[in-house]
DNA sequence: TCCCACTTTCTTTTT
DNA sequence: GAAAGTGGGA
């Protein structure tokens, strides 16, 4: 430990200071972008354990993402490296999931339980609207796993959605949800929403274990509390409820996860909830120019509901922003590229220097062409998560089913993977046998053969397969995860499979198995833990974010909500046009759009030097290519700290308007169309150059105008409007 | 029971 | 522009 506390007056100004020293009752800490909200915290946690109010393992420190977490432990190491043992760090749904793994008995559950991702989720969701005989057709499963989460989330139990539904949708919704809660403990799995509530029946239903973590934890402190939902504050108001320690940092112009539930109210009327709290605002920003700070500052105030208040900083006035037009993606891309050549040469960056960031997954595809063509070095961070593939949560769900057998949705997942002649059929039999016994259908397939209607050579595929499962669980003990993984792999003959066909995809799916044994020996080469339990609880709970190497020497590509929390030299933010960013369905509720502003708020003060900003006139969206308008952000911009530039084919747009598919580079002018598209209606007939005459039955109007027309020599077919020349007849 | 070809749906954002 | 779902034939 550094001595007499010296750094805590010399590392810190006097707003953080006084905030870490102020150690007893509620405390909450509004920091600002980039105000150094981190180091308040670690010191704080230092500072509380040298003045001994409390030992390391009486402290709980909560993240939203690991990666938060590992840097706070990382700076707490460097801070009083002999005391970060024992000490609670983590997410919630870490720090939660093994709080269950330890007290879930109680409530219903093995220490061995499942944890289940929205993938799982929605594969229980449509078995169960299947067995209930629910129409897919009219309620997509999607929908109602969302509705469950929502009600989960709100603490809303299923008695009471039942009682609230107020319409056909939330009918359904309650009798799926009723059934949900009910299979998952049979399954003995969790969702992600569940790491949040179980702990809350826990503690409600057993007085006396809510105590016990009240008094365990003597200090609680709270890293983005303006994301947290209804669950976690009332989670976090049990845990606090006796001794009144704990201390939230958050910005309430940083929120950006209501649509998870998060709820700002919570950030906003802490005050109400904790009466005699200390309030501390850390309002000087370390991280960004002025004029990035004031171009930000210039958005973010057009919200209505937000704390009054502005950052400064004594950071230089710096280089304006750039607000750049383009013509398409393409150019876009290439705008950002040649931007990156620019900085790299004229500022002695690294390519980790740049972050580029957009509002949806799908944008980077483009980007990323661009990028790989100059032969830039980058990551992904987000997009096809690792263990969401396919392959991986085949191994995976082996995996699961050795850890918990009563793991059906696993189970089935890999019963006939890779095939072995267990169809569907048979599948079937075997849970109405097991039901009818009130086995689980694991310890069903050890009796295929006295199954009714199942033959003979069937049923010895299945007991064989049953044989493996069991062999492998019962090599747990002695085999470490990793040779139980590279064992069961060769033994099934899953990676062979991949490696007989040649195509592309075959061999990055081998690839990502490859990958996957890889993960599993790293993990038992690290601290966290060696047996499949804890690589599975691992591999539930981490994410993309949590893997990003920023020491990487390449440019990052990412979504705006992943790069909450992260600081880059140069940022771009692009695909500034209305109706992506803000996304279209946001604009007509106001919570949403100024949850959309607060998205752009949070990208633009990740700059610490240079902000680049970028929209383009025309953007492809699935098969269409409509022109676009900019996003209305742009207008709000003070134009004082902008310098407007566009690219010459946007200047020359302007001047020679295109001919209707005069060349395949040129996209047509859809800017007059667009009103000619609602002429059509239902019921219309309408003739097609190639098909004849026909009438339209159904005009999709989502994503671009879509209308299936039934021909009346050729049946029904689906235009794309501007490019089927249809003539009204 | 399996395989292939065709259709449909999805696109916000994530622990 | 992928990935899951559907349906018919072997």
């Amino acid at each position: 430990m550094k001595n007499d506390l010296q750094w805590i007056y010399t590392d810190l100004n006097e707003e953080q200071r006084k905030a870490v020293c102020h150690i007893d009752g509620p405390v909450l800490i509004l920091a600002g972008a980039g105000s150094g909200k981190t180091r308040v915290l670690t010191y704080r946690i230092a500072h509380i354990l040298s003045e001994k109010k409390a030992a390391p393992y009486q402290i709980l420190a909560m993240t939203f993402t690991n990666k938060a977490a590992a840097e706070m432990r990382e700076r707490i190491q460097k801070l009083i490296p002999e005391m970060l043992a024992g000490m609670w760090i983590g997410t919630f749904h870490s720090l939660f999931a093994r709080l269950l793994r330890r007290e879930g008995e109680k409530i219903g559950y093995n220490s061995n339980f499942s944890i289940y991702d929205v993938d799982d989720q929605l594969t229980l969701i449509k078995i169960i609207m299947g067995d209930l005989k629910l129409s897919i057709q009219n309620l997509s499963p999607k929908m109602i796993s969302y509705k469950i989460s929502a009600a989960k989330n709100a603490m809303i139990s299923p008695q009471q959605l039942t009682e609230q539904a107020g319409n056909p949708v939330d009918e359904v919704a309650a009798k799926v949800y009723i059934e949900y809660e009910k299979r998952l403990i049979v399954l003995n799995a969790m969702d992600f929403d569940d790491l949040l509530i179980k702990p809350i029946h826990l503690f409600q239903q057993y007085p006396d274990v809510k105590e016990n973590y009240q008094n365990k934890f003597n200090y609680l402190l709270v890293d983005e509390y303006q994301d947290t939902n209804r669950a976690q504050y009332e989670v976090l108001h049990l845990l606090a409820e006796k001794r009144k320690n704990i201390c939230v940092v958050g910005d309430d112009d940083q929120s950006i996860y209501r649509w998870r539930g998060a709820d700002v109210r919570n950030i906003l009327e802490f005050e109400a909830d904790y009466p005699n709290c200390a309030k501390f605002r850390l309002e000087q920003n370390y991280r960004s120019t002025q004029n990035i700070l004031s171009a930000a500052h210039s958005v973010i105030k057009n919200n209505i509901k937000r704390h009054a208040k502005k950052l400064w900083t004594d950071r230089p006035v710096g280089e304006t922003v750039t607000l750049m037009t383009v013509f398409d993606e393409r150019e876009e891309a290439r705008y950002v590229v040649n931007q990156i050549g620019i900085e790299f040469r004229k500022a002695d960056r690294r390519f980790y220097d740049f972050a580029v960031l957009y509002r949806t997954n799908a944008q980077s595809r483009v980007l990323e062409d661009s990028l790989r063509a100059d032969g830039i070095p980058y990551v992904i961070v987000g997009g096809v998560k690792f263990y969401e593939r396919k392959e991986v949560k085949d191994v995976l769900a082996y995996l699961k089913v050795l850890v918990n057998p009563a793991d059906t949705i696993s189970l089935k997942r890999i019963i006939n993977y890779p095939l072995r002649g267990i169809g569907d059929v048979t599948v079937n039999k075997l849970q109405t046998f097991a039901q009818e016994n009130n086995k689980t259908l694991f310890k069903t397939l050890s009796k295929a053969s006295s199954v009714p209607g199942i033959q003979e050579p069937t049923a010895k595929r299945v007991t064989s397969f049953y044989k493996l499962l069991k062999k492998y669980r019962s090599l747990r003990k002695e085999l470490s995860p990793a040779e139980i993984a590279s064992s069961l792999i060769e033994e099934t003959g899953i990676l062979k499979q991949f490696k007989e066909d040649t195509s592309v995809e075959s061999q990055t799916r081998a690839e990502n198995i490859r990958e996957l044994l890889v993960a599993i020996v790293d993990f038992s080469h690290s601290t966290s833990g060696t047996t499949l339990e804890e690589f599975l609880q691992h591999v539930s709970l981490t994410t993309d974010i949590d893997s990003w190497d920023d020491k990487k020497n390449a440019v990052t590509l990412m979504t705006l909500h992943a790069a909450k929390g992260l600081e880059f030299p140069v940022v771009f933010i692009t695909g500034l046009e209305d109706g992506l960013f803000p996304l279209s369905r946001m604009s007509d509720d106001p919570f949403a759009l100024e949850e959309e502003r607060r998205l752009f708020y949070v990208g633009a003060t990740r700059a610490k030097d240079k902000l680049y900003l970028t929209w383009a006139k025309n953007r492809r969206k699935f098969s269409e290519n409509p022109a676009q308008v900019k996003s209305r952000f742009l207008n709000e911009l003070d134009t004082r700290f902008i310098e407007s530039v566009m690219s010459k084919s946007v200047k020359s747009h302007q001047i020679r308007r295109p001919q209707l598919f005069d060349n395949p580079n040129s996209m047509p002018d859809y800017e007059n169309e667009s009103q000619e598209y609602k002429e059509y209606h239902v019921g219309m007939r309408v003739k097609h150059q190639l098909f004849g005459k026909g009438v339209i039955l159904k005009i999709d109007n989502r994503y671009g105008v879509k209308l299936l027309v039934l021909f009346d020599t050729v049946g029904e077919k689906r235009l794309v409007l501007p490019y089927a020349k249809l003539e009204i007849l």
